[in-house]
DNA sequence: CAAAATAATTGTATTTTGCAACTTTTTCTT
DNA sequence: AAGAAAAAGTTGCAAAATACAATTATTTTG
């Protein structure tokens, strides 16, 4: 570091990395916050998806996505198994199920172990949609991340990972 | 790990890293796609934010927090300005000041230089307000984001900074 | 001076979301 | 075995957000 006849006005003036600015102007105390920038990225790919999923009848909101696959690869999972793993009440879910029912991409039937749960089934039509999501999601890794250097990828990707399992963690 | 008479199913059975299961199920595709992770997080991060502001006024949805300090640091901002930095549309932008307005949070002057353009203005309610978020924006790192080990939390906020500002960059 | 660009608003339509209250069926307790 | 507690889902409600297209007013450009 070279010599500085005065000291620093704030602790960050002290490291290197540059403040985060747009148009010239800061973001206060968002600038460290994780919140901040986890938000910012969802907003911005959550709309990207939706784009691309604009006429597939599972477009906005999150869940859809998620219960189409998990009803997709195990016939018979019941809604509250669906809730836990998106981790949302009952009432969110319950609704999202509603929506794939109506559009004919699953089936519910009474559970036959418990006659107060329900069994989904996947139907020919979801399935295709399923497949349908799937190339979305995957055209949507490679083609809208690309901005995120190969070299940081893996690192990224075992981060989120990390950190998505404590906070489940947490969560339980 | 046992002996294993045949070759792996899949490719990922030969690294170390073990699949992510909920409640025994896995998540598809979506297990390797940043979107989910992105998402994921998002949603529990926000409803965390949303209860700790409930009766705050500025409480859901993204965006009026960040303008809420935009206009309190710097006096005279304009509207296009926060749609830039939020990444969002002028109407979304112009009714998150709207509220804010109302609730008699910040002003809304004509910018003399430009007829069209307004220049925004923290009230002194407005100014008390940012004040108490920044308290729960910090309370919020403490302690929700608690889980993420102390010596993953630099790295991570260093990703999310590199991918944050490359995402902007690509947006632009 | 007319045309194009810019700032912001309005209107509209579609959804989400979270919470609380309620029904039905199982399971637990004593 | 009976009553209480827990669990699975549903319904109702209230509050908003979101995106997109079209419109008004003001500047800038050619």
């Amino acid at each position: 570091m070279t010599n500085r006849a005065t000291a620093p006005k704030t602790p960050e003036d002290e490291n290197d990395e540059p403040h985060i600015e747009i148009g010239g102007m800061r973001i206060d105390i968002l600038e460290g916050a994780f919140s901040y920038y986890i938000r910012s990225l969802d907003a911005v790919v959550s709309r990207d998806l939706d784009r691309r999923m604009a006429d597939l009848e599972v477009a906005k909101g999150k869940g859809k996505i998620t219960t189409l696959f998990l009803v997709d690869d195990y016939p018979g999972v019941r809604p509250s198994q669906i809730a836990d793993v998106l981790m949302r009440d009952r009432p969110a879910t319950g609704r999202i199920i509603d929506r794939l029912v109506a559009a004919g991409d699953i089936r519910r039937e009474t559970s036959p172990e418990d006659q107060r749960a329900q069994a989904l089934y996947i139907t020919d039509k979801g399935h295709a949609l399923a497949e349908k999501v799937r190339g979305i999601i995957r055209a949507q890794e490679a083609e809208f991340f690309d901005f995120i250097a190969p070299e940081d990828r893996d690192q990224f990707m075992q981060m989120l990972k990390r950190v998505y399992l404590n906070m489940r963690a947490k969560w339980d």
